[in-house]
DNA sequence: ATTTTATTACGAATATTTTCGTAGAAAAAA
DNA sequence: TTTTTTCTACGAAAATATTCGTAATAAAAT
C-alpha cells in the first residue's frame, strides 16, 4: 500500500518540490541554486524548508558524507493531481470541463497539442463507447 | 480603461467571491448563511474579510438603510484566468497543456462536454490556419 | 597548525491569513 | 419604555507560512 500524501505542499513547498522532481536527489546547495534563479533567497531558507518538508515526510534524507541529499517523496503527477482537484473545486466551483475550456480558450497551447488532446479526446469516447 | 485586479485573492477570499458571483448583490448575513453551508463559521469573521476585501478594492459596498450590501468588483471569469495562469506556472512548469491533459484524462468530463471541447478546438485550429 | 569556508540545527523574528471577542449603535420585540 | 436582537467597527489573538541570524561542527584551504 502506498502512503498518500493528502496534505497540500505550500508554495514554497511546492517551488522546491519542481527542483526536486526535475533534479531527482539534491544537496541544500543545489535547490538553493536553483531557486536563486527565480528569486532572491538565502541558503538558510532553503536548508530550513527542506528541514520542514523532511519532518512532514514530503521528502526524504539521506546522508552522504558531510551532506544531506533531498529527494521527492510524493510524485509529481500525483501531486499535480491532488493539486488539481482542489484547484478546480475552489475556483471553478468543481467544473473540470470549465477548467479545460477557459485554458484552450486563452492559454497558449500549439498546434501539435491540439492534435494530442484529440487523440485523447477520441481515446476517451471510445471508452465512454460512442 | 478597467481597473485589473493582478492582486490574487486569498482562498477565503476566493470563498466569498464564489459566493457574490451567485447572490450579486449580497449582506453579511447572507453571505455568511451561504458560507455556513461548507464550514463553520462565525459571523463576525465573515464580516471582516469583507471589510478587508472592501479596503482591496475586491468588492463594492453600497449602505442600504442599517446594512451594507457587498458585490464583487472583479469577474468570475477575470479572476479565474489570473488564477489559472499562476496555477499553471506553479503545478504545470507553465505548461497548459500539461495542464488539460491531465484534466482530461482523470477528471469527470462527460460526452456532451466532450463535443464542446472539440468544437473549440476546431476553432482555433481555423484561427490558426490548418 | 591556523584560518577560512561550508554545512546542519534550531530558535525566533516577520509576514500573512484567519478567526473572534468586545464595544457601541440602531432596530425590533416585549 | 425597557430589553433583546442585530448590525458594524476594530483590535488583537491564533494559526500558518516564510525568512533569517547565530551557534556548533567539520572540511578545506592556507
Amino acid at each position: 500500500m502506498e502512503n498518500i500524501q493528502a496534505i497540500k505542499p505550500t508554495e514554497s513547498e511546492l517551488e522546491i518540490l519542481q527542483i526536486l522532481w526535475q533534479l531527482g536527489k539534491a544537496t541544500v546547495r543545489q535547490v538553493n541554486d536553483e531557486l536563486s534563479k527565480m528569486k532572491e533567497v538565502g541558503y538558510t531558507t532553503t536548508l530550513k524548508l527542506l528541514q520542514i518538508m523532511h519532518e512532514k515526510n514530503i521528502v526524504s534524507r539521506t546522508e552522504e558524507g558531510r551532506y544531506h541529499l533531498y529527494q521527492a517523496l510524493i510524485g509529481e503527477e500525483q501531486t499535480q493531481q491532488l493539486l488539481l482537484g482542489k484547484f478546480v473545486d475552489a475556483t471553478f466551483r468543481g467544473s473540470a470541463m470549465k477548467l479545460v475550456m477557459q485554458t484552450l480558450g486563452n492559454q497558449d497551447v500549439s498546434l501539435d497539442e491540439l492534435e494530442e488532446i484529440k487523440k485523447l479526446i477520441a481515446e476517451k469516447e471510445k471508452n465512454l463507447g460512442v
